[in-house]
DNA sequence: CGTCTATTTGAATGTACTCAAAAGCGGTGG
DNA sequence: CCACCGCTTTTGAGTACATTCAAATAGACG
């Protein structure tokens, strides 16, 4: 049960819950372990459950029209992925979510959330802050993706998930930049330690 | 009163409301006339209102570190326009928001806001489901900066905005797509009808 | 060890920027 | 009403940034 422990802090870092919160919240998330290259969520999927990152490292993706691949975001322990707005307005999703690792998340059900929000109502707090959040995150990267050269996203990238550079593929970092992997390789050679 | 009338009919659109529900609308929301290049919001302030577009034509923007300007939104008649982050979470806007036309906004205060909510209770899913589509549309600009040359880019921008593109100056649309204003002249000579 | 995938390298090309200057246009004051 | 001023758009030359394609090299894993 020790992952339950990172998704308690997760939250408790955020609201304020006691213990009675906490044995509603463990019972409200279920685990489930993923192979790496798993899909967790393909597009054309309504999303029905929000997910916890306990352990591994996954990514949602999306393919445009010449079907190459834009990762729009990374995840790893104590991250939430999803393709939210499949999520929010049960529409299909456009996204690929999936398992760069073997990975465990811990998952729990819409309407299982809507009852946890009645038991303890600071959750819904918890998660309206995590969209908002998401939402800032995305217009930094939105303004970023249009300002910057590659070699600028590249260096902010590498600070800002440090730990993700180091256990990704460098053509997911590429597909994170939104640049081929050979550019990258150039630039990381600039920086060749 | 003809402006609330768009507003109204920008409301009932989405979401069911009687003529009381449209009386307390009403009276919850404040004209404000701005002259061109007046600004509503500067960056430091902390966003108090929710403004729905009456007349005329804004725009929010960014300032990045070599004092470039970035566009996030264009907005008219009908549209809702605002620092959002500023607004939800009552920090710092990071945004500036600017009439580039003459224009009147229909501006509810943040606490008014809270008391429409309990007395007309649809209104609180009607700026969620705003909330999130505003959150979709950021996710795809994103994906498309990424994945599109500017000309392409462009012609996405006339085909979904034909409009802003009539109204705004070229200059300003080069801001918004992250490319030069010389640049953008060069790819509408390609288009010259 | 061999196979498959990921990364690197390099040449040729395309996309977008910078800088400078000219042309166009819109409003204001005389 | 027109002349002028300031701002916006266009044009062009030179350069920088990033891609494509092809091939070589390196790593990972059964």
């Amino acid at each position: 049960m020790q992952e339950y422990e990172l998704l308690i802090r997760n939250i408790h870092q955020i609201i304020a819950i006691n213990e009675t919160d906490i044995s509603i919240i463990r019972q409200a998330f279920k685990p489930r372990l993923l192979e790496k290259k798993e899909i967790l969520l393909q597009t054309g999927e309504i999303s029905t459950h929000m997910q916890f990152i306990a352990r591994g490292c996954l990514r949602s993706y999306y393919l445009n029209k010449n079907a190459q691949e834009h990762i729009l975001q990374f995840g790893i322990e104590s991250w939430w992925i999803n393709d939210l707005y499949s999520y929010l307005t049960q529409t299909p999703a456009r996204h690929f979510v999936q398992a760069i690792e073997p990975s465990l998340v811990l998952q729990v059900h819409r309407n299982s959330l809507e009852n946890l929000f009645k038991e303890v109502p600071a959750m819904e707090r918890f998660f309206r802050l995590k969209i908002q959040n998401a939402y800032v995150a995305l217009q930094e990267r939105t303004i970023n993706a249009m300002s910057q050269t590659a070699e600028e996203r590249y260096l902010d990238f590498r600070t800002r998930y440090r730990e993700i550079e180091q256990r990704v593929p460098q053509y997911m970092i590429a597909a994170y930049l939104g640049i081929t992997p050979e550019f990258l390789s150039t630039i990381r050679k600039k920086f060749a330690s």
